[in-house]
DNA sequence: AACATTGTCAACCGCATTAGA
DNA sequence: GTCTAATGCGGTTGACAATGT
């Protein structure tokens, strides 16, 4: 699977291990976490005779020994949720995995990079030869008006055209990715209350959106989504957490 | 068949936040 | 109140696999 190069040496200049985890500290890790529990994880490395960083246990941990991780393909149930969660707060993959049992906020952001940058990339490129296309032939049609050009000039025109769909396809990417880096909660109102909140999702998500995705969970997932308790601090993280709350149990399924 | 490109995913890094001494 | 270590998060990297040319 993966190799064992590319990781430079297979330690660090303080000589704890890098590179992909053995079967052997799996276990070790594993055997370790079970018995005391998660948490304190630089005396688990060193506990458990582990010469790994404790950031490293952790995550080893959490996306892939921790019990209760899924493991195949998105449905396309999680795949409507991932959207439709990500419309509303961007990049706030952890806050997004949440919502989606057995599934770490890694695995989410990896699935979103591979199925849906792209997407963007695609649309954004389409638009900006749309644009330019449409550019094109007015210019045509002036041309009609003005003296034909000799073939080495029109040439030289398109290739400056699709140098131009490049820059306006960058600068296109660069505005997609800045809008989705916003909070859509932080940037339009910092301070919330829940009736604040129930508002602007009502105002801003389409009917076909968030509200809809959502209610119609199955009840086999345990997930429910309700509007909780006034929050007590103008923070985002509370604000967001009640609003969208799981209603079965806190987030622990 | 060979090479190039793209997709996938585990793991690392740097930074911000939190906890506790 | 301050400092330091631990933790958590998002972005990025690297390697292999799959697919395309």
């Amino acid at each position: 699977m993966v190799g064992m190069m590319g990781w430079g040496a297979n330690s660090d200049q303080q000589g704890w291990r890098k590179g992909p985890w053995t079967p052997e500290e799996d276990k070790l890790l594993s055997e370790y976490v079970n018995l005391h529990g998660e948490g304190r994880w630089s005396s688990v490395s060193r506990c458990a005779g582990l010469n790994r960083t404790g950031k490293s246990c952790r995550l080893r941990w959490v996306n892939y020994l921790r019990p209760g991780l899924k493991r195949g393909h998105i449905t396309p149930q999680e795949e409507g949720i991932i959207i439709e969660l990500h419309a509303l707060w961007g990049n706030k993959w952890s806050t997004i995995a949440r919502y989606l049992p057995g599934r770490t906020n890694n695995e989410i952001k990896n699935y979103w990079r591979t199925h849906f940058k792209k997407k963007q990339k695609a649309s954004a490129k389409q638009d900006s030869k749309k644009k330019i296309q449409r550019q094109r032939n007015q210019q045509q049609q002036n041309c009609t008006i003005a003296n034909k050009l000799s073939p080495k000039a029109e040439e030289v025109i398109m290739q400056k055209s699709d140098e131009k769909i490049d820059n306006e396809y960058q600068d296109a990417v660069t505005f997609t990715n800045y809008h989705q880096s916003m909070d859509p909660i932080v940037d339009l109102a910092p301070v919330m209350t829940s009736s604040d909140i129930s508002y602007a999702w009502t105002d801003t998500i389409p009917m076909d959106g968030l509200w809809g995705g959502l209610w119609n969970l199955d009840v086999d997932d345990k997930c429910k989504v309700a509007i909780q308790n006034e929050p007590t601090t103008a923070n985002y993280s509370y604000s967001t957490d009640y609003a969208v709350n799981l209603y079965n149990g806190g987030f622990i399924f």
